[in-house]
DNA sequence: AGACGTACCTGAGTGC
DNA sequence: TGCACTCAGGTACGTC
């Protein structure tokens, strides 16, 4: 479930306890997640200090002074919780959720960082750092939507052309990067654009209009701690609580909330998955 | 090259 | 209660 803001309030929880501090331990519940974990995993995190955490697109990067990044991918599923360490003081009972404990880091001042991923979609690697943009998994991404790169220049550029629906040219990586089906629903029904519309078919100011809208409900979601449907939790286990601010996603049924319109949201599915819009305003 | 469907996996919710 | 079914925040990959 996680999108850009998800991942970037997960970052901003594990960086007091992870950014500076050394794994003393590392334990690795499973072969895999969604592929196979790198050679040895425990091994080359063990005694690695974390020198930076940093966010790219859905990915959390971990620096650590071995000249290695940890990359690590939530799928939808995904929660990294902290719990602090008491280690010999007492053991209880596993939690519901310790079933999906995958990854489990501690760290050498007592911090207990936990890798939760029941449907197990999410993924972790081992790379290089210096070639760290050239990851499989990273290489063909788009810009970084709050970044100086994404602007409405770039994103007419990168929908010249396009046959496909606006909505899922939003969805798609390459051309812009940490959108998720939540707030590309949300993207558009403030731009009241139809999530239906060819992208080659938006007029120039529109599609720059799009760009301040996709930072403000970007930055809006990461300030409210990110979106909690069903699986995102913070690293302190505290709900986000974005959802309670979705004008279109999950609102199939309900009043649209644009001035002066007097619509209802309706779900469509496109490529598979389900839109929100409202068919009065969005257009 | 680009568009589309399929696959990966578990769990929550719904209707019978 | 139980069972069958649908749906879910992502994305790589095969096929056309």
């Amino acid at each position: 479930m996680p999108e850009l803001p998800e991942v970037e309030t997960v970052r901003r929880g594990l960086v007091p306890v992870l950014e500076g501090a050394r794994i003393a331990r590392a334990d690795v519940n499973r072969p895999d997640l969604r592929w196979p974990f790198p050679d040895r995993m425990a091994e080359r995190l063990t005694g690695a200090r974390v020198d930076r955490l940093r966010r790219r697109s859905k990915y959390i990067l971990a620096d650590l002074d071995t000249g290695e990044t940890l990359l690590i991918h939530l799928g939808m599923s995904g929660r990294m919780l902290i719990e602090s360490a008491a280690p010999g003081v007492f053991h209880h009972a596993k939690l519901p959720q310790a079933k999906h404990d995958h990854v489990v880091l501690q760290t050498e001042n007592g911090a207990r960082i936990v890798f939760n991923d029941p449907r197990r979609f999410g993924a972790m690697d081992l790379a290089p750092t210096d070639h760290i943009d050239a990851h499989k998994l990273l290489a063909k991404l788009g810009p970084e939507p709050l970044g100086n790169s994404f602007d409405g220049f770039s994103l007419t550029t990168a929908l010249e052309g396009k046959a496909t629906p606006i909505k899922t040219a939003l969805l798609d990586q390459r051309i812009v990067a940490g959108l998720g089906n939540i707030y590309v629903c949300e993207v558009l029904h403030r731009a009241r654009i139809s999530p239906r519309r060819k992208a080659r078919n938006l007029s120039a100011k529109r599609i720059h209009s799009l760009v301040p809208i996709i930072r403000d409900v970007l930055t809006d979601a990461i300030e409210a701690g990110g979106s909690s449907l069903r699986d995102h939790r913070q690293t302190n286990g505290e709900l986000g609580y974005f959802q309670h601010t979705f004008r279109a996603y999950d609102r199939e049924g309900a009043a649209c909330t644009s001035d002066g319109c007097t619509g209802t949201i309706r779900r469509i599915v496109q490529s598979g998955r389900s839109s929100f819009y409202c068919p009065t305003c969005q257009r």
